[in-house]
DNA sequence: CCTACAACCTGTTCGC
DNA sequence: TGCGAACAGGTTGTAG
């Protein structure tokens, strides 16, 4: 379901919903969601606090008063604030706190994962595999430019790899390859110095605008407040197929690059 | 180092 | 209407 701006987003939400409430208990109506003994995990939780909520990548990280619980939701998973702990259908963990809410974790294919680390060093290497964030100061296109120079795989594939840079997922590697007029296919090594620079100004825009939109909405995705984003309105190329493209008219088109459905226009993104 | 592809799951949409 | 295939905003592991 979500890529970096639709977590933050979340984030945000669960901020005002759960940050400073304390777990009185765990029950993991799904072992295979978590990460660990499900024991260990319940245990670690208990009788804590949240104080914080962060985001690396698409991981969502609770921050108690003693270590982490990390999330990820990968394609479907969403929160839910409710009154009970009864669940309904695809909910498989839900956290009680003590002003007696509750938040349930639904996922209907149950990709996501949970996880509790004791500390620091264990977080750092959870996340270890994980590259740059778009907003650290350090990204920039020679950046990624260094990164990517000697390397054979497609643009689309490098965006979509979390260890070089991490949150983007479908969505906006289709809209960053149409903002850098790249086609996805193009191989990393034949892309200029400029042309990285390019993509990494549309990596910044795009997802500072995703964020700023509360993320996009399709599929009838919903945030834990049961809002939707609104940055759907704003994709150039991702389901666009058939509708002309802004910049040229032509038809956007549907294909396929690693295994992924990819939307772009075949004269603005011509292969060269 | 790269690509292709299966696997993890369930629900919805598409094509005949 | 019915049924199977294809597909869905993600990641990981395997094989070649």
């Amino acid at each position: 379901m979500p890529e970096l701006p639709e977590v933050q987003t979340v984030i945000a939400t669960l901020m005002r919903q759960i940050k400073g409430k304390t777990i009185t208990d765990v029950h993991v109506i799904t072992p295979s969601i978590i990460q660990q003994d499900v024991e260990t995990f319940k245990h670690a939780l208990l009788q804590q606090t949240i104080i914080d909520i962060k985001r690396r990548g698409k991981y969502i990280i609770l921050i108690l008063e003693k270590g982490f619980c990390v999330m990820h939701l990968r394609m479907e998973g969403r929160f839910f604030i409710e009154t009970t702990s009864a669940v309904k259908k695809h909910v498989h963990v839900v956290f009680e706190f003590h002003d007696g809410t509750y938040l349930h974790y639904h996922d209907t294919r149950k990709f996501g994962h949970m996880v509790y680390l004791v500390d620091e060093t264990q977080l750092h290497d959870y996340l270890s595999h994980l590259g740059i964030e778009f907003d650290d100061p350090q990204f920039s296109g020679d950046y990624l430019y260094e990164l990517a120079k000697h390397r054979k795989r497609s643009l689309k594939s490098f965006l979509l790899a979390q260890e070089f840079i991490a949150g983007i997922g479908n969505i906006y590697a289709d809209e960053i390859c149409f903002y850098a007029r790249l086609h996805p296919d193009v191989a990393c090594h034949k892309i200029s110095r400029s042309q990285w620079a390019l993509i990494a100004q549309g990596v910044v825009e795009i997802l500072e605008k995703a964020i700023a939109s509360g993320g996009t909405t399709i599929y009838s995705y919903i945030n834990s407040e049961g809002i939707s984003g609104r940055f759907q309105l704003s994709l150039q190329v991702h389901l666009r197929q058939g509708e002309p493209c802004y910049v040229c008219q032509t038809p956007i088109i549907k294909t396929v690059v690693v295994n992924r459905g990819t939307y772009l226009c075949p004269v603005c993104q011509r292969k060269r």
